[in-house]
DNA sequence: GCGACAG
DNA sequence: ATCTTGTCGC
């Protein structure tokens, strides 16, 4: 991925707040990402007080398998700590890193956390997609905010919106039958619904959709190997 | 004041 | 996010 826009780094929560407003206003939540052929799906491993480093996977959605896959670290100190609500400003620049590392710029950002179903709308995928200009879908793990309209079925498949009041920010989506469901809400330049079919799309038999996973897996891989730079699989 | 709280 | 072996279940 040739070039991107520097990333920038408030020097408070407060100014991390206002960009987070800002930015926000530019979400544009329609778009079908059918069609859409390379995902760039972004996971992130990291202990304690150490080196972050994070791996993005090239997906080819028509070979049904990973191309390459793009590692970086950033240095312990130069991390911005977590705090809830603020993920991006931890995890998005060692992504961008990762993602100068691949040959080519994805169609589509997968990301490991929420889209616009955030306190502000502007969760990690969607940050990235208004900076990146992509289209992006948030696949979280867990809950950050908003409450399931309604039960979710136990069958894999089934889902229930997110809502915050009368308006819905993401889905509760079940993957598998039986296992947690993942909360899914569209980045930038998707539509609601379009998100959930998108996800509901993706190869996988287990609860994360198969790209994510195997960006979780290389996250891991690399922290723990020392391993930075591109690696070409397929 | 008391919980909740992506990774 | 990560620390961790075996173990219960489909």
């Amino acid at each position: 991925m040739p070039t991107f826009p520097p990333f920038p780094k408030p020097s408070s929560l407060e100014a991390a707040r206002r960009l987070q407003e800002a930015l926000a206003a530019r979400v544009v939540l329609e778009g079908d990402p059918r069609g859409v052929r390379f995902v760039g799906a972004l996971d992130a491993s990291v202990r304690r007080g150490e080196d972050l480093v994070a791996a993005a996977v090239l997906w080819d959605l028509e070979a049904g398998d990973v191309l390459e896959v793009g590692l970086a670290r950033v240095p312990a100190g130069a991390v911005f700590p977590y705090v809830p609500g603020f993920l991006s400003f931890r995890e998005a620049p060692v992504y961008l890193e990762a993602l100068a590392c691949l040959s080519r710029g994805p169609d589509l950002l997968l990301v490991d956390g929420q889209g616009i179903a955030h306190p502000r709308g502007l969760g990690i995928a969607a940050h990235l997609g208004v900076h990146l200009d992509l289209p992006s879908v948030g696949v979280a793990k867990s809950r950050l905010c908003g409450a399931p309209q309604g039960a979710l079925a136990l069958e894999k498949g089934s889902a229930v919106p997110l809502v915050d009041g009368a308006r819905q920010i993401g889905w509760v989506y079940r993957s598998r039958t039986g296992v947690k469901p993942l909360y899914v809400s569209p980045g930038h330049r998707v539509g609601m619904r379009e998100a959930l079919e998108f996800v509901r799309g993706l190869p996988g038999r287990t609860r994360l959709p198969e790209p994510l996973r195997t960006a979780h897996l290389w996250a891991g891989r690399a922290r723990r190997e020392g391993v930075v730079g591109r690696v070409v699989l397929g």
